[in-house]
DNA sequence: TTTT
DNA sequence: TTTT
């Protein structure tokens, strides 16, 4: 289609501390559970009321996925830049599921972190030293290899991602 | 949770008519599904490739629900902004099912038709005449009387900036 | 023009305390001056570089120079949606300039404090206690009476989701 | 500063044709007018007003450059992402001037045609045969020869943009 | 003028 | 299910 936009923009924090899983061909994936409140004051009652949602963040990218191992824990504060993607998969008694997540993968995704700083003066050894946001340069920043040619934009043949690291028949 | 922000910006088509369902209370709530693809071409086998992702839209604000009811229809292309919700919900068999969608309800929601026209075909004759954009003014869009003097939007002296370089038949 | 959208969204902070003005209309409007800035790392010469750019920012909504003036002060980090817009104005000596200011004014504006709390420091008693992000409501926030039933913004029965993973000691 | 972003959304219209700069260096900068505009109804007086805004964009990218320049001219309806940038430049009396641009270059630059099609059917022969939106992928996209070994973020060395294109004194 |  |  000539003309589409997918975008989601988050701040919110982390749940938890990322979930790093290694891919047989050598890549990383990360997963976050990022949570957005709204507060507001219901019109009727005058009480304050809350609402938290949680959204599961999935980076591909390599270089963000090293910037969110590397400097990203429970409780920490973010902005992200990804795409609305919808999965489908099957739990163990075969029933189809749908799990909508949020991709940081490719161009015009970014990972900022807005907590005090990476994670300490120290951290960071060596070039890269002090995380001050990433972006993805295509799926292959940082000198990562990439294997097998690339395939730039969306994933070459779409990698799947077990559901099962959290509950198992949550979406996520 | 101080500081988070919840926003999903698409520009896409809808897939088929909007769905429009009255309220019980009066009001109106308006489905979209909303397609966006990507293109690339396989870095590998150099064939192209597209993607479309299907997206659920709900729309809660009484505004822009009647503009969604009066412009839009399959194959409308739109830009729209709103917030990412996750709702739990069973099926006949009493199984949860969760369903993530993307809600354009009170502030920070918008809804804008990118197709031609949205005067076009005589719709919208009269006050709200011609569709051009619509915003949530805090869900009370429509009915609300807002009357309490000021133009709302633009500032009062809100200076024109002409820079004369253009032609007086630009199509907009 | 049928279909347009204007919108600016920064991440960054402060660099001086905001400065109010008070209009002879009763109205109050708030000058921002926001930094934000990119560390990269040249790749000819290996040396690390920063850049800063700096962002007036002009907020004429209510609500929001409201929440500028009681939150926000020198070194705030904020995140903030708003509008271009260019105004020109003559100086001394009558010659024409231009100022391109982030507007912050009705719909599709947003205004949140990243910092630590908002409601720190004993601020914001009362009512509106507790700074924790804002939204426009439409040039009407603060004196505006809207009270016409109906919690504003989540829907009725928005159902609560809970993964449940999440500890109970999390800070947001 | 660790965590700041600056972007910038654009729907509108291209008040004239792409104007393209050749670099020295063998680069290509492309100048685009967008207009943006706002309907609405003044509470006052019941009349109908609009606002035309606009914006000054400059790409460095060479991959968007090159769409810019394949597949945009006056009229053309597009989405597009990227940076604000104040420039300081002097005038022919050696005044100094202002310009605020939007700057499409590197990461998180967008820049999608939202109008019918590329430029018709048979446009674009070749691999890259239709254009279905671009992405910059680090100022390097599409094979081109960046020289002197890159520099890929920001630019390294801030390449002037001679004012002086469209009537001098204005600032763009 | 901020921040790291 | 859209669109190109």
């Amino acid at each position: 289609m000539a003309g589409s936009v997918n975008k989601v923009i988050l701040v919110g924090n982390l749940g938890a501390d990322p979930e790093i899983r290694n891919l047989p061909s050598g890549g990383k994936v990360v997963n976050l559970s990022v949570a957005t409140s709204e507060n507001w004051k219901d019109k009727n009652t005058g009480e304050r009321r809350e609402k938290t949602e949680w959204h599961r963040v999935v980076i591909f990218s390599e270089g963000l996925a090293r910037v969110a191992e590397s400097y990203l824990k429970k409780g920490s504060k973010v902005y992200l830049e990804g795409q609305l993607q919808t999965r489908k998969w099957q739990d163990q008694s075969g029933a189809d599921k749908y799990s909508t997540e949020i991709v940081l993968q490719g161009f015009n995704s970014n990972l900022t972190l807005l907590d005090g700083r990476g994670d300490g003066e120290g951290a960071g050894a060596g070039d890269s030293g002090g995380f001050r946001g990433a972006r993805d340069n295509g799926g292959n920043s940082g000198g990562g290899n990439n294997n097998s040619g690339g395939g730039q934009r969306p994933r070459p043949s779409a990698p799947a991602f077990e559901p099962g690291g959290m509950d198992d028949d949550i979406p996520f």
